[in-house]
DNA sequence: CGGCATCCTCTTTGATACTG
DNA sequence: CAGTATCAAAGAGGATGCCG
């Protein structure tokens, strides 16, 4: 990207993360960790494979980005965040809670990956019952299932399935994303062909904003 | 923009201010309130006008933009953000958080606009004295001076000059904001060129971070 | 298959000129 | 002052080829 030649701290950090795509890289690697090329691939549906090569060597060369040849367990490079590259979290996090606006008005040709729902997650939800039980909620939507996982205060999120989720939460993306926000209440969710199984009381202790029908 | 087509808050940021220039036109619209055509040309040095004329539409059309006639005292039409747009501010804040550290090494090429000074002192400088008297300091530097005033437990910025300023810091960019941004001790900062005028004493009152040397 | 590099087409940008 | 029109150059997107 050309620089912007602005002697302004936005300015400066545009000329080295506003270019297309750069930000949802740092995304993915900031939600994977290490990831592979192919990793990165599948979780920035519609970049293009030259896009994301040229985009991995400006954020190696920014500082951002470093690579690192596994050995083989692995065998191929991962790619990490750097500190600074790391440090963009609090600007993803601002991004994330504006582009949230736009979430309730899905155009129904968004595609989605699970393993962005540690966003709205760790957004939304809290452990309102610290010394509760340990409560997992399973949630199928995207290309695989995931995990909620709440447990003494902490909130985690995680790809996988459990053996025996005390809920299960299973619809399209918008749906399943507006009951994890707040957005939805449950009632609402399953007028929209959201399915649950097993315990739903379980949203009480994981919702931060309690809505209007949490049945 | 092409629209990422992802259904990730993020993206979903990106898909609307994601294009080149957008939220630097925000960032003057946040620091300037309310401004002609004109002085948006103005505040974003290299910016085509056909570009500055579609963001605008492209702003108003999502919503972050209202235009207003404004009557004969004005006698032109004024940009202003709206509510959505003005909600970008932390999104601006943590860029320009991010960005300072490219601050410090300035390529000696880049331009400079005082109105900018406001970003560096609302995040760097606090009234360290809210029970002392009222003090001023002109900043000369940029396109034109600008006054930072202490008062009250405030900091405010504007442009504009003082009758008597208790301190006048007078040299380039990147120096008056390396004094400003606790970056730079006045000594470090006189050795590179800053000029000072009245009681530099002032500095320990609103400098956030007290520096090594502050004499 | 993972990890790119190349080629080609289409869109966006930037610089400048021009108009109400 | 407040934009629109024009056009060459750069960049994005998509397909495909290559190589360990």
């Amino acid at each position: 990207m050309r620089s912007y030649n602005q002697y302004c701290a936005v300015a400066k950090a545009l000329d080295v993360v506003g270019d297309r795509w750069t930000l949802l890289i740092v995304r993915e690697l900031l939600l994977r960790g290490g990831s592979r090329y192919t990793d990165l691939q599948h979780g920035l549906p519609g970049i293009a494979t030259n896009l994301l090569g040229a985009r991995l060597k400006e954020l190696e060369d920014g500082g951002l980005v470093r690579r690192e040849s596994a050995p083989p367990p692995v065998a191929t490079t991962l790619y990490h965040l750097t500190d600074a590259g790391r440090d963009l979290q609090p600007v993803l996090a601002a991004l994330g809670r504006w582009g949230a606006r736009f979430m309730p008005e899905p155009t129904g040709e968004e595609v989605f990956r699970s393993h962005w729902l540690a966003f709205p997650v760790s957004e939304f939800l809290r452990d309102g019952e610290p010394e509760g039980p340990p409560v997992t909620i399973e949630v199928r939507t995207g290309d695989q299932p995931a995990l909620i996982e709440v447990a003494g205060g902490e909130v985690t999120t995680r790809l996988g399935t459990a053996p025996s989720p005390d809920l299960v939460l299973e619809g399209d993306a918008p749906t399943v994303v507006g009951v994890l926000s707040g957005m939805l209440s449950l009632a609402e969710a399953r007028r929209l062909g959201l399915r649950t199984e097993g315990s739903a009381a379980v949203m009480r202790r994981v919702r931060y904003r309690v809505p209007a029908d949490a049945s």
